[in-house]
DNA sequence: TTGAAAGCGCTAACAT
DNA sequence: ATGTTAGCGCTTTCAA
């Protein structure tokens, strides 16, 4: 069952007129007379004509849409991003297009050909983690295509990205460990190949050098799906949980890596922050309710959305190539909670 | 910058053919010789020819893409749905626009009409909270534009709806707390206008009932935004434990509701269970994490996304106007924990 | 087996 | 001030 809409043409028939003259009255074009222009918008508005976006589509040659491709919509920091997305692609009269990777590299490859051969002007890409060829993008981006990076960004490509200042939000993390008096630091990282997992790990380095403790890489271990699967957590977690000194303590890279950490440690009836203290990235806004709650490094991450948007939909919209591209990078916040701090436990 | 991509007519062009003899050999037609089907399948192979589905669109008078509309991707329930949503719809070759009200009437208004001038396929609609006057909803409806409602459906609509039992979480849930020995049950319940506020409510009543107790107006407080502003949950229940019988247990009807109470009690240091126990309806999936770990009734959200786009979509490619509807009802899921069980406190 | 032409809804250059 | 026409990319009669 199809729904027929009222065209421009409808409207010439009922009135009398050519459809250019319809078209030129609605859009308040000089050359119509006072009287045409009040009719056709009358019978216009009688019979709540709206312009057919796909037929303008055509003829412009661009739809007014743009593609989001992320790991996961189910995820606090990727759906603050999405709505700070939409509120200026909405704003700005742009459709947005959701695509999830899912972690997976080849579901990525996928919705980016898929969401490319749909016709959006632009693509907002935040990479999945088993990621590291990047044919599909750069492939498009050759040609010219819009692509603006965000959070979890590629040094390969030469666009427009925005990012958390991921060195920073780690090191202070750290930092404030070793101020709580934890002198054994253990690291709990996303995807090896990811952006992101390098520049926080680079900021955990960095504070423990700068604090006289040595880096052990027996305490870094990685997770290929981000923690989204609770098994690779249980592992990495078992891993340094046998090193001969224990950690005493805990910074986890990312949301779901944070959260599996605790259920790890609720599981084994090992106490937060006495068996081991944790402070990870996350930017649930529950982590204060949590058991214990969470010391947690946030992302501003609707301000993040908002930004690739600007910057996105600024470069579809530019007359000419854009060649000069920005990276912009924000501040992350450090909440110090229950996780790391003993006298905040009740 | 405008992306030029190869069309039909370049393929033409080079191979010194005419559109619609390329156009038949993509699609495979038994008119056209096997060499040119060759020729023209290895060119447009080579130079990545891919369809331009907005000419597509326009020809066919219809999208491919169906509109979302819920209060708010943030929120567990929504998101798990949508997940659903998309993972049928992009099996089906739709794409998937999604927009959100964030609890407001006019905003839902407003993006109604936004998708539907968008030419969408068809809309899946969770009213908001706010949600009284079907204007917006019921004028597509009744030009013959497919409509699914899932969760927060509306009784004066004709069309397929996809809910959980409501009614039976609600009593479920009381009952439990009837069985745990509480006996002054409270109901924190979502926006009066909401199908699921009334459905869910009647099951707490009539457990209610059925269990001997006096159902009590004063204990059924209404939030009209659901929860979403932490202000009008701390009312509602300052305004129930004012009652000259304290309650001793609550029956939360919406996710925002549920965590927004432990958040209350936790700042006012009113313990879980002992001086309240606290159940509601719930889809984070970190309700055992949190303190104390919440007992809640959790709605098969994925399926329930799943079955609407399948219903939607049936009703879109259906080749006659689609009179019989269905409703679909699933069941809830009880999840026991800490805070309506004393036995499982550690 | 292939090509020419019309049409989907709309706009704009080109008449009148 | 208004109408005619061509064209955006594609499919599909109709002709050859």
């Amino acid at each position: 069952m199809k729904f027929e809409a009222v065209t421009i043409k409808d409207i010439a028939k009922a009135l009398g007129l050519s459809t250019s003259t319809v078209s030129r009255a609605l859009r308040d074009s000089y050359e119509i007379s006072p009287e045409t222009k009040k009719k056709v918008l009358e019978y216009s508005e009688k019979i709540n004509y709206r312009p057919n976006p796909i037929a303008l589509s055509l003829k412009e040659k661009r739809s007014r849409s743009i593609g989001i491709i992320v790991c996961e919509i189910a995820n606090s920091f990727f759906s603050q991003t999405i709505n700070g997305i939409e509120s200026i692609a909405y704003d700005m009269g742009y459709n947005v297009i959701i695509a999830q990777s899912h972690e997976s590299y080849e579901r990525e490859v996928l919705n980016v050909q898929y969401l490319a051969s749909r016709s959006i002007d632009g693509l907002l890409v935040s990479v999945s983690s088993e990621t590291k060829d990047l044919e599909h993008l750069r492939n498009l981006h050759d040609r010219g295509f819009p692509i603006v990076f965000f959070d979890r960004v590629v040094d390969e490509m030469e666009t427009h990205k925005v990012i958390v200042d991921n060195f920073k939000g780690a090191y202070d993390a750290t930092m404030h460990l070793v101020q709580c008096g934890y002198r054994h630091i253990a690291a709990l990282a996303g995807s090896e190949y990811l952006s992101i997992t390098k520049e926080r790990l680079g900021g955990y380095r960095k504070a423990l050098e700068d604090s006289g403790l040595t880096y052990n890489e027996n305490y870094v271990q990685h997770c290929l799906h981000g923690g989204m699967l609770y098994d690779e957590v249980e592992d990495s977690l078992t891993a340094l949980l046998q090193q001969p000194q224990k950690p005493d303590a805990i910074m986890a890279s990312a949301d779901k890596l944070t959260t599996n950490c605790l259920r790890y440690f609720k599981k084994r009836k090992i106490r937060v922050p006495d068996d081991v203290a944790l402070i990870g990235f996350s930017n649930l806004d529950l982590t204060d309710l949590l058991s214990p709650s969470l010391s947690v490094v946030r992302q501003p991450a609707f301000e993040m959305g908002q930004l690739s948007t600007e910057l996105l939909i600024h470069q579809i919209e530019s007359k000419r190539p854009v060649k000069e591209f920005e990276q912009r990078i924000l501040p992350p916040q450090l909440f110090i909670r229950e996780s790391t701090d003993r006298t905040l436990v009740r």
